[in-house]
DNA sequence: TATTATTGTGGGTAGTTGTGGGTATCCATG
DNA sequence: CATGGATACCCACAACTACCCACAATAATA
């Protein structure tokens, strides 16, 4: 499985194309098909799934059963979704609809999140992680439930 | 499982270059595949973690369910990891942003704490233990903690 | 204490990666 | 069929990374 980590601050060009880390190409599953599929995430951010790993949680998703509110997860979900097969140059690029939802228009972080990638506008990210630094507090009550087990 | 004792008193180079000493170079797990995964901790202070060891963290981290508090959790976290593998001549890299957390330049130290290793810069590291020596009472009060349970 | 081997430090270099453009191809639309 | 817009492909340059080698410092051995 596919496990990204580290975060990188690149560009999208005037074509909305993004070019991703080499260690995160590097990374990916090569059943993935060289296909990312970017999606919309909590937090106004984007997620870039590979293609396998998605392609599970679309089962996932599909077993689920047809609730209103899991119809409405799905229509929200797979309005903004969109896969993207790496080009020559290692690129993926987002569509605007994304681009509008992410706020994402020159500068922007990628995020390594494990099994995905997270992909902000620079300013958003500082933003969001900037808001009082409760790291460490954080930190210590993850260790806490981590040893619950 | 890797097991690291021991401090080991170091310098970064202008690349951000750091040696791991070789000590713990030999204590290394063969399944972490010579790579460490760098992640800030408490005290601005940084972990660095065998890959293997790091991976169940993960593992466990991707059980839970999203809730906003665990993905602030995970972004937090994976807002300063990477992993770095060790270059031919046995030393790891740290980020911009790593050293920037850590006050880490010139001078730091390697302390071995059992299945991890932590680094701080040399001046912040002797302020922190030098904040009245307090270690017989730490000892009890951490002795007792303990016994608790 | 002398000798040798190992380990830490500091660059230099070649190859890879990121950025920005240009050009061709395809598709929808008039 | 012609036109405009979008998409994919290709190339060139700049920047960075990883690899290599040399030297210094330390530790180990006799």
């Amino acid at each position: 499985m596919s496990r990204f980590r580290g975060s990188y601050e690149y560009s999208v060009d005037e074509k909305g194309r993004v070019n991703v880390p080499a260690k995160f190409r590097k990374a990916l599953n090569p059943d993935a098909d060289e296909t990312f599929v970017v999606v919309r995430a909590p937090n106004n951010c984007l997620r870039a799934y590979p293609l396998d790993a998605w392609s599970e949680f679309e089962d996932e998703l599909d077993a689920r059963p047809q609730t209103p509110q899991t119809l409405k997860l799905r229509r929200q979900l797979y309005a903004s979704v969109s896969d993207s097969k790496l080009d020559s140059q290692g690129r993926i690029s987002l569509t605007a609809l994304q681009m509008q939802i992410s706020g994402i228009d020159k500068k922007l972080i990628l995020v390594g999140q494990g099994p995905y990638i997270e992909l902000w506008d620079i300013t958003r990210y500082e933003e969001f992680l900037g808001d009082g630094d409760d790291f460490d507090e954080a930190f210590f009550q993850s260790a806490q439930e981590t040893m619950k087990k």
